[in-house]
DNA sequence: TTTGCCTCTCACATGGATGTCAGCTTTTAG
DNA sequence: CTAAAAGCTGACATCCATGTGAGAGGCAAA
């Protein structure tokens, strides 16, 4: 009978290593709900390969200023859809898209607006 | 003689209502050093027509994730350029614009991974 | 077995912009 | 003149992802 589960040898520090995110962190999402874990008998976490892939992705998303409570809403789907969370999650990630959209085009114009000061600094510094 | 300081008629509240920035908010960047004011006689904070724009240039940065302290470091010389500003602030701009586009880089990446994952979604839902 | 590292839970600390409340003074409108 | 509206300072509250530390148990190599 095959593993159900492929390798679950990898544990909190490993997946911490190879993500770049602390420990803590970890289970910090683990407590949101939006990485899961197995328990050990002695109650030590255990995490597949898909871990390391789950993680960046959620690292992604809270860089993208998304909280955790809306990761948990758009992030379910991707890994199992399902009808309870598709129509929810096709809402939130349809405004987190435009949110994420207007964002973007405020940094660009930030961007913009710092390199017209830097333009400017350089002019000023020029006639020193 | 003419008046050095045009209308130096703004309050804070009027400031707050054309800005959209909180009266709390107001009083919290001038205490960060990004906004002068000059108090009246009784101690009341007035502003004049262009603090309006630097209030809408600092919540542009805020928005980008600068801290007040870099804000401090950056915003200055579009002001009041001199040579002891420019330098510092010339390199902390730099920074900020890399740290920009980096960001920006990064919110891309996730709004296209939204994308995908929104299209995945429609077609989830398409085969109910 | 012992040593050393890893993990566990619980809980308190942090930072930064902003909210909010209290108590008081100034300004403005009726 | 009086009351409402707006300002002032100061201090404490909030949110949220993380850091950090304590105290205890788990696991592998020597």
């Amino acid at each position: 009978m095959a593993q159900i589960t492929p390798q679950l040898s990898m544990r909190i520090g490993e997946l911490s290593t190879r993500t770049g995110v602390s420990v803590r962190s970890l289970r910090y999402y683990e407590e949101q709900g939006l990485l899961a874990s197995i328990r050990s008998e002695s109650g030590q976490r255990h995490y597949g390969e898909s871990a390391v892939e789950r993680v960046a992705f959620i690292q992604l998303l809270y860089t993208a200023g998304l909280s955790s409570k809306t990761i948990l809403d758009v992030l379910p789907c991707s890994y199992a859809p399902s009808e309870q969370t598709s129509d929810a999650a096709a809402d939130r990630m349809a405004v987190e898209r435009d949110r994420l959209s207007t964002h973007i085009d405020d940094l660009l114009r930030t961007r913009d607006t710092l390199d017209e000061l830097i333009k400017i600094n350089r002019a000023h510094r020029a006639t020193l």
